[in-house]
DNA sequence: GAATTTCCTTGACGCAGATCAACAACCCAC
DNA sequence: GTGGGTTGTTGATCTGCGTCAAGGAAATTC
């Protein structure tokens, strides 16, 4: 996996009751732009398994995810289902010039948007064209973790999968307080075993069985179901077979 | 897969001799900016296995494939590789603000390159930008389009992968000369065995068995070893598992 | 608090694709 | 020509994960 990535020189913009930093909207353009993002937004929220966005619908607004999960799913026409991306807290939803969304948004747990209506927002686009880079910039975040993704779902076994997927979301989640995961670690699973599976191209009994496993190893310990406890990172990482943590961003 | 992509509604600059169009350079900024273009590129030509670049290395050139093959490659630590993106003429290599390459990049066949030096083409990328919207938009091309194999890699069986991806050869084929493939389709791969592979998540062997398997039933035949020809390509495009063709731009 | 639903776990078994191995076709060097 | 390297094909065998099946734990509804 890369070992580093181009990290982000500036802050984002916090708007007005968000407690999440919005991150496609750089802090050189804040002053100006706040209150334009402020009299253009609004808020929605979903429940656990509502489609955010359909594959192939019009969307009429991008938006920032404040909290929950949701996923972007593919599906194949016998019904085989791959998540291709996950939206945790402050990532974005819709892009300029792509007026219909390619696949199926839908929430995992309860989720709430910030949304912006989507002329408004690509007018102020055009008038600051920093919003552009930090969004091109997003973009390529998204592709090359993409293709990281890639790697795991072409040539890793499932307990390596496992071990990567546990990784990144502590990453994720270390992230958001703005810090990195290391030493003893504990988090949120904010999947079911289902949707792991269909995040890591496995069944959600395979999923279950190699939980267990690592568990039995002491890789990780669970409290209930969702919470992880993760006693030496650094174990949990070796078992992804990568030869570093990856980076993992924002 | 996604049906419809947004089409790019603007043509591409040809530069001095590149017999490739630069998909990155808006047309509608050709007139000025050939000149720069002109006066910072240079080819370079690579020989197959050569490495052009690798990951974690610094490049000092954006470029655009003019001829020739490459891969996009990652490497788990005990050496399985796979092959997370195809650079095939008029692909571009670098991005603006991305310094160093994530993944290996790998001359296939023989390959040239028509590079612009780095700086320079940044200080046109400011003063001009309806490139960084090009940039952008091919951005999220790449990642639709890595999104769709992640569907590809986790879901599909040998069979399916295989048709998959000489569907999208045929695609990208048929781009260069402005068509789409339909009817009775013929084409040259590009790639070894082992590379298919690498792209599939697949061993070398499977990918012989599978291309063998779809021989002796008709839905392909082969001339030598590379040439490849589809009697019917909704017959192949049936083969792939998907409800439709995919939408494999440009 | 009983019934239903959702989510998860575990076991038994089979198969698609990996692995190991032999060989064929073709290239280039000399 | 001959020899060696690269690439591709095919067969035999093994195995990781999918499939099918049963049941447990916890939340939700009535």
């Amino acid at each position: 996996m890369p070992q580093s990535r181009t990290a982000s020189t500036h802050a984002h913009v916090k708007c007005g009751d968000c407690p999440i930093r919005h991150r496609a909207i750089c802090a050189r353009c804040e002053a100006d732009e706040l209150e334009v993002l402020n009299s253009i937004k609004y808020y929605r929220t979903f429940a656990p398994g509502e489609t955010i966005v359909w594959a192939g619908e019009q969307f009429s607004f991008v938006a920032s995810v404040v909290s929950g999960v949701a996923t972007l799913t593919q599906t194949l026409e016998d019904g085989r289902r791959q998540v291709v991306g996950l939206l945790l807290p402050s990532d974005f939803i819709g892009r300029p010039g792509r007026h219909r969304s390619q696949f199926d948004v839908t929430a995992v747990s309860e989720v709430t948007l910030c949304c912006f209506r989507r002329d408004p927002f690509d007018e102020m686009l055009q008038r600051t064209p920093h919003i552009g880079e930090r969004l091109l910039e997003m973009t390529l975040d998204e592709l090359d973790a993409a293709r990281e993704w890639m790697l795991i779902l072409g040539r890793k076994n499932a307990r390596e999968k496992i071990a990567s997927l546990l990784v990144m979301i502590a990453h994720r989640d270390a992230a958001l307080h703005m810090t990195r995961p290391s030493g003893e670690v504990s988090f949120e699973l904010p999947l079911t075993r289902e949707a792991m599976a269909d995040y890591l191209g496995l069944t959600l009994e395979t999923v279950s069985r190699q939980i267990s496993a690592q568990r039995r190893d002491g890789v990780i310990e669970l409290e209930g179901k969702r919470r992880v406890r993760v006693p030496d990172f650094a174990a949990l990482v070796a078992e992804t077979g990568d030869d570093s943590d990856g980076g993992w961003i924002d």
